[in-house]
DNA sequence: TTGTGTTTTACGACCTCC
DNA sequence: GGAGGTCGTAAAACACAA
């Protein structure tokens, strides 16, 4: 089973969803080889045992989205981020200049050298890291894990559990019951928790989907031909068709099926 | 410092599938 | 009926401009 390296230093770093002190220890982030780019994750196959190991991107969910291009600029040294990107180069931004969506070659093209990488990773680039600044330490004040429900509305999750979490989505939009259950005990969160943070990020996905092709439409881009008559819902839903068998085979679990035979 | 806009968690309503 | 899906929304957290 895929346990983060850094994961099994911390096992029980989060009791419930409780926003833990912010002294993680992130600079450990070094083995996650480096984020700079989520073209540069390739889940490697060993780490999952169970053959979770991530399909090519474009295989079930179709090419890569424009979004990871988001992760970046990285708070690579300026701002309040820096402190602690200093001493975690794993946890660089997710750049991704070139990559979109709406670019299919682009998803096609081979990963990027580690060295373009690398050269992203440490990019002095980060005039806005607003949206993307959770890669850098964030509030630590909560207690347990506290919803609407109960006696805080909501949490703000470490660096380190979205980094996971953005892992995970990054192999598979659609996350198995296996894998929630490993990443909700390695990541101390709830399988709830896991469970709407990847109903919210898919969400996140169509949303920059749909924008961006408002925006070419607006621009009366040609690129408005590919999509031709689908609407911004109808390529979501073609790129990252959701499962079908909620408990049984999804997307997921069908490469894994694949892979081990 | 404050106002404003954006992003991030979390939930409810409703739907589909088994 | 229960699980998970999307969609819409509330409100905290956050960044930034004035």
């Amino acid at each position: 089973m895929y346990v983060s390296p850094l994961l099994e230093k911390e096992p029980s770093m989060y009791p419930g969803s409780a926003r833990p002190n912010n002294n993680l220890p992130v600079q450990n982030f070094v083995s996650a080889p480096a984020y700079p780019d989520y073209l540069g994750y390739h889940p490697v196959p060993g780490l999952d045992s169970h053959g979770q190991a991530a399909p090519a991107w474009g295989s079930h969910y179709g090419p890569q989205h424009e979004d990871w291009s988001a992760y970046g600029p990285g708070p690579s040294g300026a701002g309040p981020a820096a402190h602690i990107n200093a001493s975690s180069p794993g946890q660089g931004s997710y750049s991704s200049a070139d990559y979109s969506s709406l670019h299919p070659a682009a998803a096609a093209a081979p990963l990027p050298p580690v060295d373009t990488i690398h050269a992203q990773q440490i990019s002095p680039n980060s005039q806005r890291h607003s949206s993307y600044e959770w890669m850098r330490k964030t509030v630590p004040t909560n207690t347990a894990g506290k919803t609407r429900t109960k006696e805080k509305y909501r949490v703000v999750y470490t660096d380190h559990q979205r980094l996971e979490l953005e892992k995970e989505f990054h192999c598979n939009r659609y996350i198995t019951i296996r894998r929630k259950s490993e990443l909700a005990a390695n990541l101390g969160l709830s399988e709830r928790q896991v469970k709407i943070w990847f109903q919210n990020r898919r969400a996140k996905e169509r949303k920059m989907i749909k924008k961006k092709i408002s925006q070419f439409d607006g621009s009366g881009g040609s690129a408005h031909s590919d999509s031709g008559s689908l609407s911004p819902n109808e390529l979501s839903n073609s790129l990252f068709p959701p499962p079908h068998g909620i408990n049984g085979l999804q997307p997921n679990d069908i490469h894994q099926v694949m892979v081990s035979e």
